[in-house]
DNA sequence: TGTACATCAGTGAACGCGCGTTCACTGATGTAC
DNA sequence: TGTACATCAGTGAACGCGCGTTCACTGATGTAC
């Protein structure tokens, strides 16, 4: 039954999407085909009409991901600055979403293990912290601050979903919340 | 061929041992038994008459990556301090290791997702922490600091793992051991 | 503007590989006497 | 202290399931005339 080009091209995108989900809720190792053909309302058979390969389906779905996630931290950092961009991510919300947002702290190790996923993670990282880096206050060390402020921020979420006292797992994203905020701004005293 | 019960003890040990570190390079997904048998000195088919089955495997591979991570940063800390412990942890020779050290950094959002374990992987950072914990001066705040340490670490580390310029990668490993080493200290300033 | 035909998105069955698991067998260990 | 026998660690072949990939087929789309 074929489609139109531009329906054909809008089920690709669901496809795509749908990937995105899969990678960030399983992993990348365990995510499976059937199952992001079955969530784009497919069957797993059509797949090959739109991609190479497995590889590539999860190569544009973690870009996709990136893009994702980048933008949510884009349009907080816009609206409420650095501070705004970091609640959000260091939230209980976003710590307990059924589809974690974050890439990196979703997949974080194990991209590391996929050379051709590597640069495209960095990438999404940089921007990342780009996006943290024009919203702090200060002059040069700012990149080195929002370097930190991503790398609290992406370890402070990957151990608040570790913990098994959600009491404890609370006070992980709200002491990691309030060493952020203290990077957000520019620094007080000079670096002894 | 029987073997003593010493030499079965042993073997199990020896099997055990490569499980952590299968699992550390590979990833919970994809360590798989074979290799695991093969890197212990065995044939893929004895491995049953040690454990019941993959899952029991990896627990246990966990617990024993676990406790060689928690030894070495408690070792460490023993000898020169946290700083000593934070130094060893954000260098370049721990973040280029073959066999990942710190399975935590290692599988991180991985163990979120199998729930046997998490409490496991829970009560190792609870040991990492608490580690930091007793090392660091200051009062009632310590174990926030050590938490919030710990989270620097992890995050630093894993971030280190996936830049693709070394030089990047080296700045934000010393980047983060400089704020951690702040953070191992009291601190000066009451928290505003 | 219509008609005939090639294209190709999508389906569902089938294939094949990798890997966890099982099994018959071997031969050294440890135990019963 | 020796001897006969049951036990069981380890081997390598085989099994079966899951999943990526392929394929014959369908029928709507888009193109050639």
């Amino acid at each position: 039954v074929k489609k139109s080009k531009a329906e054909t091209e809008l089920t690709r995108a669901r496809i795509v999407a749908a990937a995105s989900n899969e990678v960030r809720r399983r992993g990348l190792a365990e995510a499976n085909i059937a199952e992001v053909m079955r969530a784009a309302g497919l069957t797993h058979g059509g797949f090959y009409r739109h991609f190479e390969n497995r590889d590539q389906l999860f190569l544009e779905g973690l870009r996709h991901a990136a893009a994702a996630s980048g933008e949510v931290l884009a349009e907080r950092a816009a609206t409420g600055g650095a501070a705004h961009a970091l609640e959000g991510y260091l939230s209980p919300h976003h710590r307990d979403a059924e589809t974690p947002r974050c890439p990196y702290a979703a997949l974080g190790s194990e991209l590391a293990r996929y050379p051709d996923l590597k640069p495209e993670a960095w990438r999404g990282i940089e921007r990342q912290i780009a996006t943290l880096s024009e919203q702090i206050g200060g002059g040069e060390d700012a990149a080195d601050r929002a370097t930190l402020l991503f790398a609290i921020m992406v370890g402070a979420l990957t151990l608040s979903r570790l913990a098994d006292d959600p009491t404890v797992s609370d006070r992980i994203l709200s002491v990691a919340k309030r060493q952020g905020l203290k990077l957000t701004q520019p620094q007080i005293a000079p670096d002894a």
